[in-house]
DNA sequence: AAAAAACTGAACTGAACAGTTTATATTCGT
DNA sequence: ACGAATATAAACTGTTCAGTTCAGTTTTTT
């Protein structure tokens, strides 16, 4: 039956398919697209090169296939990053460390730099993550700003730009030093003096309560 | 004369090494290191390759030789960046905006790629391009702000925090669209968006003025 | 247990690329 | 004008790496 059936898609099944997505993973996020080989990646992922290549038919659309599953992570990971009814200073305080323990973590500085280094390779590739998690983040504090207006805690004439502002100040110190790998692990302390230096300068800006 | 003047260093003089310098500047920074070949960058110089390695025993030293050059390029660019006399409001939105065109400038987007992308294989790198630009810009704020406490106009407790902070909200929406390949050149309505919100969120919290 | 599907390892191809060599040409100091 | 230094083009070496091939083994299906 279905003789329409002869699709041209990847195979979906096969036992080893998960191993190479998460060998694949493993390895482009340690690596980055180019620093990864392909024989790296079948050694990590324990299966032969053959396998691979019969999963995926190139490299790239491996990498393409690990970048989508990791936009899904992020989307899962920002999806309870606010406490909505919780007032201001309390809610911020709480995004706040959250999305700077995101972007600070091995995970989110990883992705980020791929991102950045792939993206002239993979146009597609920094909006999509974009999308699914910085854009998602400032959706949701944008609502929240909304509700906390209509409460009276907050003063925001321009929320997209407040949602913006906030998500920077959470980078403050840390992240470019991250970036510049000047520093790649930070304590509590470090991050709690930045979340809280957050908190408070937009509090002073935003913050409707006398 | 001179007997001890067998040196192992690299030859300074030449008539093309200024124009290897430029080739390899201009390919470095489009391509990055990995990306770019040496037979490009002999081409780009309208040099031999030969003559490529007359100068520079190897691509990393070549590479290290540009980075260094770029890093002073940074310094030169930075030193008048604030007015030290004026007033917050007007120094600080004329600081804003300079700093806000040097870091989206296809200067400092690659500049900056390429410290991230390559901070792996160059450890030095990062370190030394954030010594010659964002620390040189932070202790200047930082001077900056003294000055203007002094005469009763700011009121800081965490000074480098509070420097770190306003080159954050510099960047904020326009920075990550850049790093993500959303959008690459953004219009003087969009800069004055974002330096105007950063100046006036800045001044919320430090400013003294009543 | 037989047939089909999935997997393996190892060897191979072809392209890209860093770095070298060589034989020749250009430029500069004197 | 002559020799030394500098530059050139082109071919070459050795390596790395994506992707292929294949003969044979394991696993799954029926």
């Amino acid at each position: 039956m279905h003789p329409m059936n002869i699709e041209p898609t990847l195979p979906r099944t096969g036992r080893k398919l998960a191993q190479v997505l998460e060998g694949a993973r493993t390895v482009f996020l340690r690596d980055g697209f180019e620093g990864a080989s392909v024989d790296d990646i079948a050694r990590e992922a324990g299966v032969s090169k053959a396998t691979l290549y019969n999963y995926f038919p190139d490299k790239r659309i491996l990498f393409i296939e690990v970048a989508k599953a990791e936009c899904c992570r992020q989307e899962e990971a920002t999806d309870k990053m606010i406490a909505m009814s919780a007032p201001p200073a309390e809610a911020l305080r709480v995004a706040a460390e959250r999305m700077m323990r995101l972007i600070l973590s091995p995970f989110g500085r990883n992705v980020f730099k791929i991102c950045v280094a792939e993206s002239d390779r993979f146009p597609e590739l920094g909006r999509e993550f974009w999308e699914s998690g910085p854009a998602r983040v400032r959706a949701k504090m944008i609502d929240y700003f909304r509700q906390a207006m209509d409460r009276g805690e907050l003063l925001i004439d321009d929320t997209d730009l407040a949602a913006d502002q906030f998500a920077e100040l959470c980078k403050s110190d840390l992240f470019p030093k991250l970036m510049f790998g000047i520093q790649d692990r930070f304590s509590d302390a470090e991050i709690a003096r930045v979340a809280d230096g957050a908190v408070a300068t937009f509090m002073a800006r935003y913050g409707a309560a006398k």
